[in-house]
Formats: C-alpha cells, structure tokens, sequence
DNA sequence: CCAATGGTTAGCCCTTGCGCTAACCATTTC
DNA sequence: GAAATGGTTAGCGCAAGGGCTAACCATTGG
C-alpha cells in the first residue's frame, strides 16, 4: 500500500511534464533509441536524458542499452496506475451520488 | 488545441502532489471547507491553501467563500480530461497493435 | 463590543527541477 | 586506427515548489 502510493505519486510526478508525456505517446507506436526520440525536442540531449531516467525511475518506461544506443520502450502496465486511481475516484463519487439519491427517495433514513 | 494541453499540463501539474491528490478524493464525498480539510494535513495552513490555490488554478475544484468560511468543490469534469489523456494513448497503441498483427497475418503488404 | 474562529498576506528558507555547456567515454564505420 | 556517432558525466544557474512563522483582516458568537 505504501508501495502503491510511492509508486503512483511517481507517475504523477513523471506525467506531470510535457516532454515526459510526449514521449510517453511516441513510445506508444513502439520503441525508440534516445537520440530518435531527442530529435522531436529543442533541447540539448543530456536535458532530454534526464526525462528518459525520470519516466525509467519511475517505471513509465523501461531502457537497454545495446551497443552505443539505448532503446527505450513503454511499460504500458505502470500508466494503468492512473487507470485505478481514476476509477477510485469515481467510485467514491459513485457511493455519494447513490447516497443522495437515497436521501431524496427516503429521507427517513438519513435524518441527524 | 493549445488551450487543450495547457489545461491538461495544468491538471497533471496539479495531481503530482500526494497533498492535493488525497484533497481531490476527500471532495469526491462532497464539498468541505478549507478548514476541515486541512485539519487531516500535518502542516499550516496557510502551507495547505496554497495546495488549495493550486487545485483552483487549474481547474479540479471550484471555491466559494461565504461569510468566512470558504467551501471547495470537485470539479469532476477537469478530472476527465486525464481519461481522455489516457483513452488516446489506448488508442494509440491498439493501432500499433493491429498494424503488428497485420504483419503477422500478412507480411507481403508490409514490406518495406 | 470583545474574543474566538477561519482565512489571508507577506516574506523567508531550502530543496528540487529543468535547462545549459564542456568534456569525456565507447562503439561503429571508413 | 582515425573520425564520426550515440550517450554519459560533471557541474553550473536559475526559477519554482513546498514548507514555515508572524501578523493581519473579517465574520460570528457570547
């Protein structure tokens, strides 16, 4: 559970930058060496480096090297991390909503 | 478009932090007052409105201030716009899903 | 009308984040 | 084996983020 927590704040964190995100979508076509992905982006490399690591410590994306270029490709099961914690959410709202509704139909129940 | 990723940087910026995250669940059982809500923080409050400041800012609560208490409100459909972040990249990559399995099925109309 | 309550403003501290350059490997390629 | 290519390391600068205290309204309750 603190896992769960440390580990979604940093995919939030990791999300929280337009780079990191962009690259998170171009890596959703499939996998890309660092410097194909640098390219798309006007900064210096070990600027857009730094992004790489973050999503890998993270665990948004996962790298290898091999040979002098290093491929990076989507962990797609992290970025389901999201997934849940939205779908909590709506659930909590869900349990209000039907709560309301309650009320509405039967405010007998609810009174105090 | 622009608008559309300034609002989406906005909300992402927002729930990267552990604070303003727990606030959006707690609105999720419906509106409270800064007060009661910064009571469950360990920390000052004027430390907390700024996290509530930072919520309003971009979107994901609205705050009312009547006599002197300000009530905070959820605002659910901010929060949608990171489903529909995440539907796209879904649907990014099932297409690259498909052309693979296209491949797979026919590899003569992916040469080259 | 005085005190308590609920927020707000101002300003400070420290850490982190994001960008840069310069220099440096380590593989390929010719 | 020298040059080009692809990353990496080190270190710096600056702005922003998250926390604090102290002091200050403004409403409300007795």
């Amino acid at each position: 559970m603190a896992q769960y927590s440390a580990r979604l704040d940093g995919v939030f964190v990791a999300l929280a930058d337009p780079t990191r995100r962009a690259v998170v979508r171009r890596l959703g076509r499939g996998p890309a060496s660092v410097g194909d992905l640098a390219r798309e982006f006007p900064m210096a490399l070990p600027s857009f480096m730094k992004h790489v690591r973050t999503l890998e410590s993270n665990g948004l994306i996962h790298t290898v090297k091999s040979g002098r270029v290093r491929t990076c490709t989507l962990n797609r099961e992290r970025l389901a991390l999201v997934d849940d914690w939205l779908a909590e959410q709506r659930r909590i709202w869900e349990e209000r909503t039907d709560r309301l509704e309650q009320f509405v139909t039967d405010p007998e129940e609810n009174r105090q």
